[in-house]
RNA sequence: GAGGGCGUAGCUCAGUCGGUAGAGCAACGGCCUUUUAAGCCGUGGGUCCUGGGUUCGAGUCCCAGCGCCCUCACCA
């Protein structure tokens, strides 16, 4: 047990022969530190004054980060999720207007009969509640919540304070934050107590906020654009709509093995035939493979589904969801990312396929022969897991593809004209049904996004579903699930789909190098093994 | 999965050639009515990730393990 731990645990208790609550209950009226200063400013106040006006008068309350005891005098910074103001107490101060300073009311939590909190000032004279206010101030650790009433004013040095007419302490933090100048920098540490990283580093907190935002905002766009949002299965007997490993599970009562999903996909699908006609999912995925900076094993995918679309209306869709969503958000179409600027401004460039194959890897697509060989030589330098004796000619030049070309796509591009051996799910070209009609969108070499003209011809599905391409070991979307073609029989409306990798989208926006700090609480080992 | 790096006080970090474990912040005691990471004086605080080994002696060197990070691979 630390010192520090018990230290604050006597004060506590101090705390409580005072009659004071140090886990106080509901506190309304408050107004925030953004909300505090914009005031502040508003008021003109001059240095070294204190307002006495209604409109200076406010409640504040926040955690405090930064305490500085001048004898008679507490100045306190405390935080808010929308930023940090000064308050300050006053032994004098609070001794003259102790008729105000007879305690902050805290409502009873439940309104059941349940005893009000006691506050500063229960059961004593107005006297009493200054003298008590004051030494509940002294009794003040950092990280602790504390209640504020008061009036704006200016110190000396000019800056916004609220002075405290009643002050109370809303809840006692019994562990130290940490340091109040680095905060809390080590990784490990901040993702295993993302709690604290959130109030002890404000960067951290914003990329969560802005998380939200972002979310939001497409929620708009999409609710503009005449979509409903569709809760689908995690659970699911089959897994299918991607081609990844997933986790397993049993239910018990039914005695069935399930899986969690790797993909929304082909429920969402069932929603069209069904005729809800423009669905979307902010999905939680699951996929049981490595962990990387760019992969987490469960994720938030946003897929939709237009009815009577095709891919183009998802490139359409992709631009003013993302586009939009840096200059709400974000406030501009540029962003920084791993030192380099990518620029969101649309349209972006289409680029086929097979030209981009043709300019990053050196020859054309359709010289199987060379790429087997050049596969063959990256697979045994390691650089390559695929081995290209074991695999078919799409999923040999998919490898090279992604080996070579992703990394040059830097500013958001469209890559069209899929090979539709790797499309299971997607419409051919009817010009040439060789190619899928698909696009997947990257930014900084990653993939963004993934859209298609959905495969509407269940006949097709059902070959596409009983094909399995070679080199993939069991990671394919090719597994059959007779119950999705079924409702494709029923008829699924043409349509667009479209997937977007939400986490990365995050990260872009936020300049975050690492899923993990887009992913409030990313999985971790266990700490303590023993 | 392979390679590399890191792990020392609550936090941020030093720790030389192997020789009794350090600083700042935080904490504790004291002073202070205008501070801004407040200041000044004083005090306490360690499973040096864990377990072995080498050595008269290990935070430091060696081995194994655990955790985290990075790179590569994987991830259509």
């Amino acid at each position: 047990m630390s010192d520090q731990i018990s230290d604050r645990r006597a004060k506590l208790a101090r705390l409580r022969t005072l009659g004071v609550e140090p886990y106080g209950g509901r506190f309304t009226g408050i107004t925030s530190n953004a909300a505090l200063r914009a005031r502040g400013e508003q008021l003109n106040i001059e240095v070294g004054q204190v307002r006495e006006e209604p409109a200076a008068q406010a409640r504040a309350a926040g955690r405090v980060v930064l305490y500085r005891d001048i004898g008679s005098l507490i100045f306190m910074t405390i935080r808010d999720w929308t930023g940090e103001f000064q308050i300050g107490l006053s032994k004098k101060m609070l001794g003259d207007r102790a008729e105000v300073t007879a305690g902050l009311e805290q409502r009873p939590v439940r309104a059941t009969g349940a005893e009000a909190t006691a506050s500063a000032a229960d059961g004593g004279g107005a006297d009493d509640g200054a003298a008590v206010a004051w030494k509940v101030a002294k009794l003040i650790d950092l990280g602790d919540f504390v209640g504020v009433d008061g009036r704006l004013g200016r110190t000396k040095t000019g800056e916004l304070t609220l002075w405290a007419d009643r002050f109370t302490i809303l809840s006692k933090a019994v562990r130290p934050p940490p340091e109040k100048w680095h905060g809390l920098t080590d990784v490990e540490a901040r993702y295993r107590r993302r709690y604290v990283d959130l109030f002890a580093n404000p960067a951290s907190r914003d990329v969560f906020i802005r998380r939200a935002r972002i979310m939001d905002y497409m929620r708009g766009v999409l609710r503009e654009r005449g979509f409903i949002e569709v809760d689908t299965p995690v659970l699911q007997p089959i897994y299918g709509g991607a081609a990844a490993r997933p986790f397993q599970t049993h239910h018990n009562t039914l005695d069935m093995d399930l899986f969690l999903r790797i993909s929304p996909e082909l429920y969402l699908k069932r929603c069209l035939v069904g005729g809800l006609e423009r669905v979307y999912e902010f999905a939680r995925c699951f996929r049981n493979e490595g962990i990387s900076p760019r992969h987490n094993p469960e994720f938030t995918m946003l897929e939709l589904y237009q009815a009577y679309g095709d891919y183009h209306d998802m490139m359409d869709i992709t631009e003013a969801l993302i586009a939009g969503a840096a200059r709400d958000v974000i406030g501009t179409l540029q962003v920084t990312f791993g030192g380099r600027t990518i620029d969101f401004t649309p349209p972006w460039p289409r680029r086929r396929y097979a030209d981009l194959f043709a300019t990053h890897v050196g020859f054309p697509l359709t010289d199987v022969a060379q790429a087997r060989a050049r596969a063959r030589q990256l697979f045994e330098q390691k650089h390559l897991s695929v081995d290209e004796r074991k695999a078919d000619d799409e999923v040999v030049i998919n490898a090279l593809f992604e080996h070579y070309v992703e990394p040059h796509l830097v500013n958001p591009t469209f890559v069209v004209d899929y090979p539709a051996a790797l499309c299971p799910l997607t419409r051919r070209d009817p010009a040439d049904p060789s190619r899928a009609l698909r696009f997947e969108v990257f930014a900084s070499g990653m993939e963004l996004g993934n859209a298609y003209s959905e495969l509407n011809d269940p006949q097709v599905q059902h070959e596409t579903f009983s094909r399995q391409l070679r080199g993939e070991e069991g990671e394919t979307m090719a597994v059959m699930d007779e119950d999705y073609v079924e409702a494709l029989e029923y008829g699924l409306p043409p349509a667009g789909g479209l997937g977007i990798g939400i986490d990365r989208l995050v990260m872009l926006l936020t300049g975050s190098g690492s899923i993990r700090d887009v992913i409030l609480f990313p999985l971790q080992r266990p700490e303590r093994t023993t």
